[in-house]
DNA sequence: TTATGTGAACCATTTCACAGCC
DNA sequence: GGCTGTGAAATGGTTCACATAA
């Protein structure tokens, strides 16, 4: 089944939600509902639900435990992912450390840098190799996903080391650089400042005229 | 003019990459190059570039002097903003050191917290006020855009606090939570989290069949 | 009666294809 | 001839409106 990244999206945020009702107690829930807490139209919160099948009651609603295990099921992975952290900078520790990447549906199993008061060290309980051991380490470890935290001008570079050790298949990129991979290697890029010049851009756009 | 938010996005990776054609002496460009190094198709660049009127010549290709000029003049705003960044902890030290958020077009004023030990201190040369002094702070220093990076649930407390000052209009989230704002206020979100799960849903997708 | 599920209409964005200019 | 600029077509995503089921 093809399903559209911004209903993925939407569904991360679907799954939280659940989370924090369920915690609540809360039993029963509408799409109106899910849409107003969301920022989102009901029927797209509707349609978005549909697309893995009949799971709400109508006349009724969705029964939140059910629809819980139900988003979780299609969020859910087949093993745990193992990530390799690739630039242990300020933003590469704050990654490491940060609450969103601690689950138990994937685990940070290596970090990589070049700088030799890291390399060989545990940093935040997690081994730290050289960059130019990543094709090895990488292969052993069996990481198939690796988060990209280093400067601009040092991401191919880093990248074309991880792609050849054969095994590496999703790439989170923070690096604000377009990157080169093999067709079968998917990329996602987090670009900080881009969405910061989005936000300003509109907002100049709604200063001036509208 | 209306111009989409796909296309914004854009741009700010054609202004990269024309910064460093500039730096490397390129004189010409087109759009078919542009394409190939971002990722993208050449009528997409040609469309994109043309929103803001001829900049290309025909049978040439765009002169990269120019073209970053241009792009550069779309991108520009009226003023210098100014920022205030939410939640010390170290996701936001880690932005504050970050080199995309320094530029001479914006420039972090104050930062905000809740940890005694931070308020009343510089962090990075940055005078640190206290999170309920939000109101005060933003009004006096005018500060029209705050980068959010605290904790889920404190997220819409500190955007009430922010909103409060009646001076901000922007607000660029990195927590992983849903924020209510007024509708003059505008908001962007970076959800680490959400990528990350996205990226391994469509790895688990591509896996078992496609 | 109420609220879901969904085809159809709508809107936004991308891609095509070619006219227009260098 | 070559490459841009751009209407028109195609694609992708959202919203509507109502049939359907509890």
């Amino acid at each position: 089944m093809k399903v559209a990244e911004p209903t993925i999206e939407r569904l991360v945020q679907y799954y939280r939600l659940l989370t924090q009702l369920k915690e609540e107690g809360r039993r029963v829930i509408s799409s109106q509902e899910i849409g107003e807490m969301l920022g989102l139209k009901a029927s797209q919160v509707r349609k978005d639900l549909s697309y893995f099948g009949e799971i709400g009651k109508r006349g009724v609603g969705y029964h939140v435990d059910r629809l819980h295990d139900h988003v979780s099921k299609i969020l859910s992975h087949p093993n745990v992912w193992r990530i390799g952290l690739v630039g242990v900078g300020r933003l590469g520790e704050a990654l490491l450390g940060h609450k969103s990447l601690r689950s138990d549906k994937f685990g940070i199993e290596a970090v990589f840098d070049v700088d030799p008061n890291k390399v060989g060290k545990m940093i935040e309980g997690v081994p730290c190799f050289h960059v130019d051991d990543m094709p090895k380490i990488l292969k052993e470890k069996k990481i198939e996903i690796i988060i990209l935290t280093v400067p601009a001008q040092a991401a191919q570079q880093a990248v074309d080391k991880a792609v050849a050790s054969g095994v590496v298949r999703g790439i989170l990129s923070f690096a604000t650089a377009p990157l080169v991979v093999p067709p079968d290697v998917l990329v996602y890029g987090v670009d900080i400042a881009a969405e910061l010049e989005k936000l300003l851009f509109y907002l100049k756009s709604s200063t001036s005229k509208e």
